[in-house]
DNA sequence: AAACTCACTAAGAGCGCTCTCAGAAGCGGG
DNA sequence: CCCGCTTCTGAGAGCGCTCTTAGTGAGTTT
């Protein structure tokens, strides 16, 4: 029964049956390997008439290949759907390079204890050929699980917890030494910050730089703590200026917080960049909308998933790669500072 | 051969053999189909102590499905990574309904034409069980692409087009008559708009809103058109200020654009709302911290990726639906009008 | 006690593809 | 003119699962 039964997709044994030749060689038209240049348009001529596709399935089961990259996002934390801009720009770059290599990306938002082991249980069935996981927090589970199962897994952002994972992230510490550097060079003396949270790289890595750099200045540090989010960063600040109202600069840790810390000089009649100067770190778009426009520190963010997506694919090909890559991070200087 | 191959995963037939059943046994224990309960227990042990996981391909040969939804995005749009948070609300809103269907969710971004071959390719393979179209152009050939692969489509916003496709869309022309009649009520007499792009079914149905309330008020209307970003909203309220000074009120088709507009009245040296009265459309983040805060037509954006998942899953399941769907909008009153 | 029903389970045939392996065909050299 | 060599092609065996079709044994009826 070679005919193409009506509602059916035509197979490659309907092919074969119509360019007469055999099934293999039609796999072999449909791969590119080389075959007979007769044999080889009779077959493009059927595949074409036939309208034939390749079932992706029946070729998964034998190759052992999906074809499928995971992108999971941790999804309560405040920066998936925040304003930042964050993993819009990471999906970007995953996707451009992803396309390129002709493979598909899932995304799968890691939120309920439900969802988690939904991922867990479809990365174990081999349902994706690689993981890429975007900023865990430090606690997460889902890391060791996923390594468990045997398959490919880059993260952003090295780990914090136990489970040692490939990883890209960008110099955060570098850059936040460059921020104050600027702040330090421009006569600033008393130079504060609006740390990021401290179960988070992001976090705790910028205010390492903001460290170093008033270390080596010796100069006092003087910190608040926020979320990354613009109402953490506006109390942030208002709780700064109550501990040191006498403070010039304050390098903050996110743009989103820089803005809200913005709010906050204004209304407690700061002039920025005159009284007090501002730096934020990412430059997000609003960056250059925000009053005065933030000088901040930016992060490559779709090379991130540029290279998250490159490093990943390496891996699934089976080529050994650097387990840490660390894209270097750009001071960009508007107004604010 | 039913020994556990070391390096292999483990199949049903290693379970079976395991468990001292047949392949089918186990098979109905995996599918929770009705089963003995003294197997059922013996099946439960063997897959515990085996690790076993279901091969997805394997499945998805036989049943012809393949648990998978494509989300495609068209991403050449201002829209996908911009400030308006549009897709990821679309994206939470799907990936929440298709969780609880236990789907997964692929995203195809369609930019280059390349991509949108590599589209139309892996929806004829069957590599996904239905697709989510967003925001597509009028022009666009992707729909009439997807509809012949025999796969269910829907799709957010009626098309434009001539393939004719079930969709969820909001009431555009509703919201805007009510943001328009609400100027009315306080006062306004010269009411102006500022149009988002009549390519789109947004920009036109919020226009055509704004012209039916204007038209039951015999008032003139003063149309200026952007393209939903920020730049052409700020633009295009100069050029309405330029067009006709004494205007009162204004209308806008998109938050980004009226945050433009707000901008440019406060360089007019216009006080809003006093002077002149804005009203936004969509509701985004950003809305509630424009300055002043800005009164908008909110629209369900979550709700909207929910419906289009529930309506899929519908048409996938072999269902009839309704082909179209009108989720309704909101007047959400700040203090710009 | 024999016949018959009923609830399960086992066996086996695919799903559509890739890939190995052996055989066929083409070709120059002895 | 035949043999060994290379290059292609075809047949067939799976990949791991589902689902239909028989078949088994226990329970029920007469």
């Amino acid at each position: 029964m070679n005919r193409v039964t009506p509602g059916r997709r035509p197979t490659l044994e309907n092919v074969a049956a119509r360019a007469g030749v055999s099934r293999a060689t039609v796999s072999r038209v449909v791969n590119g390997m080389p075959v007979n240049a007769s044999s080889q348009e009779a077959v493009r001529k059927a595949i074409d008439e036939l309208g034939y596709v390749p079932n992706h399935a029946a070729r998964t089961l034998v190759t052992q290949r999906t074809e499928l990259i995971a992108l999971v996002l941790p999804e309560p934390t405040t920066r998936v759907f925040s304003e930042d801009q964050f993993f819009p720009g990471v999906i970007h770059g995953v996707s451009q390079e992803l396309e390129t290599a002709d493979k598909q990306l899932v995304l799968m938002l890691a939120g309920s204890p439900r969802s988690r082991t939904r991922i867990e249980r479809s990365v174990a069935a081999h349902h994706v050929d690689g993981v890429i996981l975007a900023s865990l927090h430090g606690t997460d589970p889902l890391p060791a699980a996923l390594t468990r199962t045997g398959i490919p897994v880059v993260c952003n952002e090295r780990t914090l917890g136990s489970t040692p994972l490939p990883c890209v992230g960008v110099d955060n510490a570098g850059g936040a030494a460059t921020a104050v550097q600027h702040l330090l060079d421009a006569g600033r003396t008393r130079i504060a910050t609006i740390a990021g949270p401290q179960d988070m790289i992001g976090g705790i890595d910028r205010l390492a730089g903001y460290r170093d750099a008033l270390r080596d200045s010796s100069r006092r540090s003087i910190v608040a703590v926020g979320d990354f989010t613009k109402d953490s960063g506006e109390a942030a600040m208002r709780q700064l200026l109550a501990d040191d109202p006498g403070l010039d600069a304050v390098f903050v840790a996110s743009d989103l917080m820089a803005d809200g810390a913005l709010h906050a000089l204004r209304v407690a009649g700061r002039r920025v960049p005159d009284d007090v100067a501002v730096i934020g770190f990412d430059d997000i778009a609003l960056a250059r909308y925000t009053d005065p426009p933030l000088t901040t520190v930016r992060q490559p963010i779709t090379e991130i998933g540029r290279q998250l997506a490159r490093q990943l694919l390496r891996l699934v090909a089976g080529e050994d790669i650097d387990p840490t890559m660390t894209l270097p991070t750009e001071l960009i200087i508007r107004e604010s500072a």
